[in-house]
DNA sequence: ACGTCGACCTGTGGGC
DNA sequence: TGCCCACAGGTCGACG
């Protein structure tokens, strides 16, 4: 499940559901699944049963969980350690669910717990942990923490550029790359090196707002561009992530199984023939990437080459 | 070093 | 109805 917001959904969900409960058992059904485990399979699933899981915390779409030994005071996420990473590809999610509910068809990693806890506001406790996916393009891993960063990050996403709601994200340097690059707006909104989180409907949702058409090159962002196009990126993101997410299908859901409502909001993805709701002018589609580009051909006009 | 493109998957919906 | 193609919210590695 995609994008920033969506992802943060996942990990609120992960902290109140899942940190500070032990691994009983694991299964990978789908050895694609955990594919970025180089050790394997039996490995992931060896190394995680017996720990106890900590904070959850995100980076961008990528979510980790530091394991703590399971009679407790690791502090937060040791300094040397191991964390569980998640990333939900183009359609992966976490679910809680009972242990005896029918497995999902796409069922790819099941993760059991065996505590019983005094399930909160009368609501169930689900006894598992399932990762479900029906492209494989996600997975979950195990990573060593990455040496002098915060909060157990895995060396595996130590490339992977703060994001846009992170309070650390360094906007001077943000903009400083988009002027060295030689590249297009839109092409650096998705660089996940260059700030995490962002994907297709909110860089075209962030690109609207901002009235700037994603074929514009970056070194033509002067400072105050750039101020106003992050303001937009957190603007939307911050709606988005009030709303639950987005989500056009079940396929992006809560750990509960439901789905945002933010889709109702989009002011230009998928909205090609629609009319601007700035100006009235058809919205467009372009092919771009081997994926899509929603615009308005009039608020956002093509960059002269 | 940097920028671009295709590959990796499964499923769905539209057009014929 | 059935077939085929286009398309789907992401990332990474190979190549120029």
């Amino acid at each position: 499940m995609p994008e920033l917001p969506e992802v943060e959904v996942v990990r609120r969900g992960l902290e109140r559901w899942v940190s500070g409960r032990i691994v009983s058992g694991v299964q990978v059904l789908h050895p694609r699944a955990v594919r970025r485990h180089v050790a394997g399979p039996a490995d992931f699933a060896d190394r995680l049963v017996g720990r106890r899981f900590g904070a959850a915390h995100r980076r961008g779409k990528y979510l980790w969980l530091p394991l703590e030994s399971p009679s407790g005071n690791d502090g937060p996420a040791a300094p040397e350690g191991t964390s569980l990473l998640a990333h939900l590809g183009m359609s992966g999610q976490l679910l809680l669910q009972q242990g005896e509910s029918r497995d999902e068809t796409h069922l790819r990693i099941r993760i059991r717990f065996d505590d019983d806890r005094v399930p909160v506001s009368g609501e169930t406790e689900g006894t598992e942990l399932r990762f479900v996916d029906q492209r494989t393009f996600g997975g979950l891993s195990l990573h060593d923490h990455a040496p002098g960063q915060p909060d157990g990050l895995p060396d595996a996403i130590a490339h992977i550029a703060r994001d846009p709601l992170d309070p650390d994200f360094d906007e001077a340097a943000f903009h400083a790359a988009l002027r060295r690059r030689r590249t297009t707006v839109k092409r650096a909104l998705l660089d996940q090196s260059l700030i995490s989180g962002v994907g297709n409907i909110y860089a075209d949702e962030a690109l609207w707002r901002s009235r700037l058409h994603y074929d514009r090159p970056t070194a033509t962002l002067t400072r105050a561009l750039c101020a106003a196009l992050l303001v937009h990126v957190r603007d939307v993101m911050t709606a988005a992530l009030a709303a639950g997410g987005t989500s056009f299908d079940s396929l992006y859901v809560n750990v509960n199984g439901e789905s945002g409502y933010f889709e109702r909001s989009l002011d230009a993805y998928g909205r090609e023939g629609e009319p601007c709701r700035r100006c009235g002018t058809a919205m467009r589609r372009r092919p771009w990437m081997n994926r899509s580009s929603y615009y308005c051909p009039r608020c956002q006009r093509t960059p002269r080459r």
